[in-house]
DNA sequence: TTCGCCCTACAGGATTCCCTGTATTCCATT
DNA sequence: AATGGAATACAGGGAATCCTGTAGGGCGAA
C-alpha cells in the first residue's frame, strides 16, 4: 500500500488530487496539509512514501518543507505539484530533495505515472523540464557563489542573448552589438532552444520574463 | 436540476470542481472545456444554467469567452473562477457578463454558494471582492475604457490572435485553431504590428503579457 | 443609402527564424 | 598533459515572419 500525503493551500487542488489518487486501489491518501509547516509535522507524523507538493504555500514555502522532509525521512520522496513552470525553482527543489517535477497543466496520467515512478523510489519530470534537470544532475555544478537568479542551465553568453531575443532584437541586431556574426547569433540561439526545450520566440520571451531576465 | 459547465485548462482543477459538485444531488455537471473557444461551443451546444470558468485560458481567454456566452446565451450564468484577484480583471469580467467571481484561494463552500446564488440569477462574489465593488459602485468613476496602454483598439479577431501568438502558436497553426485561411491569419497579423507599432513577435508577446491577454 | 470599419482572402518578396551539421580557439579542471 | 566546456565561426535548407499590396461581403452609423 502506497501513502500519499497531499499539500496545498487550494481547497480545489487538493479534491483534485484526491480524487485522482484514490483511483488506484493500492494508493492511499493518509492525509493532506496547507501549509509548509503542517506539511513537514504531517510528514514526520504519517510517514507517507510520497508527498506530493506545491511550490507556493504559506508560512513555510514548499522548498524549505521539502528539504526539512527529506531531512527528517530520507526514505520520503517528495513530488513537486506546481503550476510554475520556471528552470530557476525546479533547479533549487531538486536539489532540496525532490525527486518528481509536475506541472499542474500537464495531463492527469503524468502525475499517476509519477506517483508510481517514485513508490520505485525512480526519479520522474515533466517532459518540458526533464532534458535540463537531467543534464544538470548528471554534474551538479556547485553554488556560483550568490543567488543566480536566471536559469543556470544557460551560459552566461547565452543568457545574454535570450535577454536581447526577448527585448526584440533581431539576430542581426545582436550580432552587431555584440560584434560577432550572424551565424554565431544564430548558434547561440539554437543551443538555446535546444537546452529549453523551446520551438518559438513566443516561448522564449515568456520564459526570459518567467526567470526575470526582462520585465514584461 | 441545475446543469453546469466546468471550464479550465487544468485537468487537476476540472477533477477538484467535479468531486466538489456532485455532492449536491440536485446539480449535474454536463460537460467540460478546456478552452475558451471550446467553452463557448460547449455552452451552445448544451445550453448549462451555470458556466464556471477561469479567465486565463488558451486561445480565447475568459473575458472574451464570457462576452460571446453571455451574448448567446443570455440566461446562463457564468461564474469566474480563477486564482487572480485583480479589480481591474474583476470589473471586466463583470461588464462582459459574469455575474459570480470567486478565487481559487477562497474555501470551498463559497463556490458552492456561488452556484446556488446564480441559480437564482442572483449575483455572488467572494468576500475580498465584494469590498471593493461596492466602494466602486459608491463611487462609479470608471472613465477607463477597454482600451490598453497605447489607446489603440483592436478588433475582437485581433486580440483573439495576438493571444494564440503569444501563446507559441504559427500562423499556420492558427489558421488551423480558427478555421481561417493562412494568409487571413498572415493579414490580421500585418494589421496588429502596424497598429501597436511592433516589429516583431518577441514585442508582441510582451504587449499581449502587459495586456493580460496571456500569463507569462 | 452611402460611408467606413471589420473580417475574410490571396500574392509576392525580402527578411528572419529553426534546425542540424562541422570546426577552431581559449580556458579551467583534472 | 589531457579532457571538456564555452565561445566563436560558417553553411545550407526548410519554414515562418514581416511588409505591402488588392479585393469582396457584411454590418452599423451618419
Amino acid at each position: 500500500m502506497t501513502r500519499i500525503l497531499i499539500v496545498d493551500d487550494h481547497e480545489m487542488i487538493r479534491h483534485g488530487l484526491r480524487a485522482l489518487l484514490k483511483n488506484r486501489a493500492d494508493w492511499t491518501v493518509c492525509g493532506e496539509a496547507t501549509t509548509g509547516r503542517e506539511a513537514v509535522a504531517e510528514a514526520v507524523r504519517l510517514k507517507p512514501d510520497v508527498i506530493v507538493l506545491d511550490f507556493i504555500l504559506p508560512g513555510l514555502n514548499g522548498l524549505e518543507a521539502t528539504r526539512q522532509i527529506h531531512q527528517a525521512l530520507p526514505r520520503a520522496e517528495v513530488l513537486v505539484f506546481t503550476m510554475h513552470n520556471s528552470e530557476q525553482l525546479a533547479r533549487k527543489m531538486v536539489a532540496a530533495g525532490a525527486r518528481g517535477f509536475v506541472l499542474k497543466s500537464d495531463p492527469a496520467k503524468v502525475l499517476l505515472a509519477a506517483v508510481d515512478a517514485l513508490r520505485q523510489h525512480k526519479p520522474c519530470f515533466s517532459a518540458s523540464l526533464s532534458e535540463m534537470l537531467l543534464r544538470d544532475l548528471s554534474q551538479p555544478a556547485p553554488a556560483t557563489g550568490g543567488e543566480d537568479e536566471f536559469g543556470a542551465a544557460l551560459t552566461p553568453r547565452e543568457r545574454e542573448i535570450v535577454q536581447l531575443i526577448a527585448e526584440g532584437h533581431s539576430s542581426k541586431e545582436i550580432a552587431g552589438l555584440l560584434k560577432i556574426t550572424f551565424k554565431t547569433t544564430e548558434t547561440h540561439r539554437a543551443n538555446i532552444m535546444r537546452k529549453l526545450t523551446l520551438h518559438s520566440v513566443s516561448e522564449l520571451v515568456r520564459y526570459a520574463i518567467r526567470n526575470k531576465l526582462v520585465g514584461p
